[in-house]
DNA sequence: GTTCATGTTGAACAGCGTTCAAGTTGGTGC
DNA sequence: GCACCAACTTGAACGCTGTTCAACATGAAC
């Protein structure tokens, strides 16, 4: 019985799930799947590819069409759908961080996104670049939101922090429900939106 | 001639600088120390407490006081100031980003940026919650800057992409003058903050 | 000139990604 | 039913990595 891309993809993202990133390794990948770790290379050219599948593998419901709304309705739902995805997976933000993937999900991601902002009057270029600095906060706070449910010592890792009157509220901060922190951003990036598309010139 | 701590995190941002993080080994800064590789270990507990002081250090320029001014214009100083920093040293964003740094500068400029905020109006946690996703902003749009400058095959990238509509306008944008583009990202969220001082409940 | 903390050596360990010639498997055409 | 060729897999090796540790060197203080 041999295996084909999408099985080790497949298996990849169970391995992940099971042990984090930092210990996924092809050899234990080709243990899981009863192979030898050689075999790996006839499938994906490094380890690298193979993250980079995975990548594409963890955003694959950014490619679904958003549901009928305005403008901002829907990008938000990208965005959560975005983070949804991310965490849907161990380390999941980490993965996708790691690759500058242009295979179809976050391709196709990225198209609907911008036509959004385009349809909304935003000049092209300006679009993309709104687009990227909102991916660039979700994948930042995912990346951060998981590197916090992995490890038990986060508690300690404010106990390093010399006292201070902003120590407590770095501390609470950090702390927050997860949930509605990450809306918080994602409103505030989308009030900026919305101021340049009040101006003249966005 | 005995090293001091500071002398192996000097040594290790001139290697980085040369070399690159991927290549920034603990063998070969030892070599360029002129010490064995073991010898480093009594210095830093691991290659990850290095990189930590590393990344402390890379962003130091944090920790000066910002100029007079408006809370927003300090907050945007604070912002070019972050962007400099990382790019001041090769990979210095993916430096800084691999390292939840509870070290001096970096959470003198954590604390300093928030308190901007918190006098400027905003309620203690979401001044936090602000300060972190602008600062996931310039982390990634760094990130993202350096890769694209480190690498020559940077433009076959977007040749992986399937013709479309918006394959230019996803090509052009990324390809725009980093320094506007990040300014424009910048503004964008300021604007958001804008917003939220705007109305009762920020 | 001895003492003691501070720093260094050199060798080893286990594990990593990756390569490759040699072998095996599975389906297609005859 | 058999031969064939492509699709896969093996098993061993290569060079590299971070990390450990007993033994050794150094430098300043008394």
């Amino acid at each position: 019985m041999q295996l084909r891309r999408a099985d080790v993809v497949a298996g990849a993202l169970i391995l992940l799930d099971a042990e984090g990133l930092d210990a996924l390794t092809m050899r234990k990948l080709a243990a899981q799947l009863g192979v030898q770790a050689g075999g790996l290379y006839w499938h994906f050219k490094n380890k690298s590819a193979l993250l980079g599948a995975m990548a594409d593998e963890i955003v694959a419901p950014l490619a679904a069409e958003p549901a009928p709304g305005s403008w901002d309705a829907q990008l938000t739902e990208f965005g959560h759908r975005y983070r949804q995805a991310l965490l849907s997976h161990r380390d999941g933000a980490r993965v996708v961080a790691g690759t500058y993937v242009t295979e179809p999900n976050t391709v196709r991601g990225g198209e609907m996104t911008m036509r959004i902002l385009i349809e909304a009057g935003f000049p092209v270029e300006r679009a993309g670049w709104a687009i990227f600095a909102a991916g660039y906060y979700v994948l930042g706070h995912c990346i951060e939101e998981q590197a916090q449910l992995a490890e038990g010592d986060w508690a300690e890792r404010g106990a390093g922090l010399p006292d201070s009157a902003l120590k407590e509220a770095f501390e609470t901060t950090i702390r927050a429900r997860p949930e509605e922190r990450f809306a918080y951003g994602m409103e505030l990036i989308l009030d900026g939106m919305r101021a340049r598309l009040g101006e003249a010139r966005p």
